[in-house]
DNA sequence: TCGAATCTATCTATTACTAGGTAGAATCAA
DNA sequence: TTGATTCTACCTAGTAATAGATAGATTCGA
C-alpha cells in the first residue's frame, strides 16, 4: 500500500538483476512485471544505466543494513551475521546482485559499474574490521578470501541449482574464526 | 593459417564471451572480429546456443588439458597447476569462461547451462581427488571452498580492476596443502 | 562439376528511448 | 472560494538500431 511505483520498479528490477543480470532484462519485461507501459519506467528513471545506479547503491545501504556494524557482537557473530545475509539471498532463490553484475562489469554503463565496485569496496572493509578483531591471520586476505568464497559458491550453488553448495562452504568460511 | 574459420569463430567467441558475458555480444560483433558477414556464422553454427556450448565444451576439455591428471606430482603441485591455470586467465584479462556463464545461467539456452554445469562437475571432481590424496579435512568441502574461492576473487579482481586481489587469495587457497 | 563456404538481402522481434498528450491532484493568487 | 496554473504519473505512438535467423545466389578450390 502507497508504496509508489518507484519503489516497486525498484523491487522488481532488484528481482530480474538477480536472476537475470543487467544485460539479462529489458524495460519491456519490467513493465509487464509492474503492469505498466515500458515507456512510463522512463519518467522514474530516465535511462537504463539511472535504474542499474540506483538499484546497485540501494542494494548497498540495505545490505549495510541487514548486517549492521562489524564492531557489533564478537567477531564471530558479526561473521555469521554476514554470511546469514548471503544465505538469505540464496534462500530467494537470488544471486548477490552486485556479485551478478560483477561478472558483467565490463558490459556495464560506467555509472553502473562505480556502484557495483563501491559494494565490494563496503564489504571489503566491513570485513576487515571483523577480522582484525578476530587477530586471525592477515585480516585484508582473510577479508577477501571469506568475500570471495561467498560469491563463487553462490554462483556455483545456483549453476548446480543446489544449495547445500553454497551452505558447505559458508559453513567453511565461518570457521575462520571459532 | 589454416586455422579454419570454425576455430577461429570460436576464439573469438571465446574472448567475447570471458569479458562480456553471453549476452554481452551479438553475431555481427563476432561477424566484425573474424572479418566475415554475421550470417555466414551460421553456417558454422545454426544457432548461438550452438556457439555457446560448443564453447563451453570446448574450454573445459582445454581447461582438462591444460591442469592435465588429478594424480599427477604430489597434491600440492596438482592444486598449484589449478591456481596457475586460472592465473592464466586473469592475466589475459579475461574471466573463466564458464564462471562468467555460470552467473548468466538462468538467463542461458539450457543446451549452454548443461554444458556449463559440467565444468563445475569437473573441476569438483577433480580438486576432490587432489584433496583426498592430501589427506586435508573433508575432501568434497575443500574442493568447493577452493573452487568457490578463485571464481569469486577472479570476479572480484575483474570489478577492482586489481588483480592483485585474485593472486593474494590465490595465495591463501594453495595453503590449504602444504 | 560438385560441394564447401560465404555472400546479399531480407525477415520478424525486440531494444532503449522520445515526442506529445491527458486525467487528475495539488498549489496558489485574487 | 474560485479559477488558473502547474505537477504527477501515466498513456499512445513512434523512432533508429540491433538482435538472431533464413533463403537463395555466388564464389572458388579440388
Amino acid at each position: 500500500m502507497m508504496t509508489g511505483t518507484r519503489d516497486l520498479l525498484l523491487d522488481l528490477a532488484a528481482t530480474r538483476v538477480q536472476t537475470r543480470g543487467y544485460n539479462g532484462f529489458s524495460f519491456n519485461d519490467l513493465a509487464r512485471d509492474a503492469g505498466i507501459k515500458a515507456a512510463s519506467i522512463h519518467y522514474h528513471f530516465p535511462t537504463k544505466a539511472d535504474l542499474g545506479q540506483t538499484l546497485a547503491e540501494r542494494y548497498r545501504k540495505g545490505f549495510a543494513a541487514t548486517i549492521g556494524a562489524a564492531g557489533d557482537g564478537t567477531p564471530s557473530d558479526a561473521l555469521g551475521r554476514f554470511v546469514a545475509a548471503f544465505a538469505a539471498t540464496l534462500d530467494q532463490g537470488r544471486m548477490c546482485l552486485c556479485g551478478l553484475m560483477g561478472a558483467e562489469v565490463r558490459d556495464l554503463p560506467d555509472s553502473v559499474a562505480i556502484e557495483v565496485a563501491a559494494f565490494f569496496t563496503f564489504c571489503q572493509q566491513w570485513l576487515e574490521a571483523v577480522f582484525t578483531r578476530a587477530k586471525a591471520g592477515d585480516a585484508a586476505t582473510s577479508a577477501r578470501h571469506t568475500m570471495a568464497a561467498l560469491e563463487g559458491a553462490l554462483m556455483m550453488a545456483q549453476v548446480a541449482r543446489d544449495p547445500r553448495i553454497f551452505h558447505d562452504v559458508a559453513a567453511e568460511v565461518r570457521r575462520a574464526i571459532g
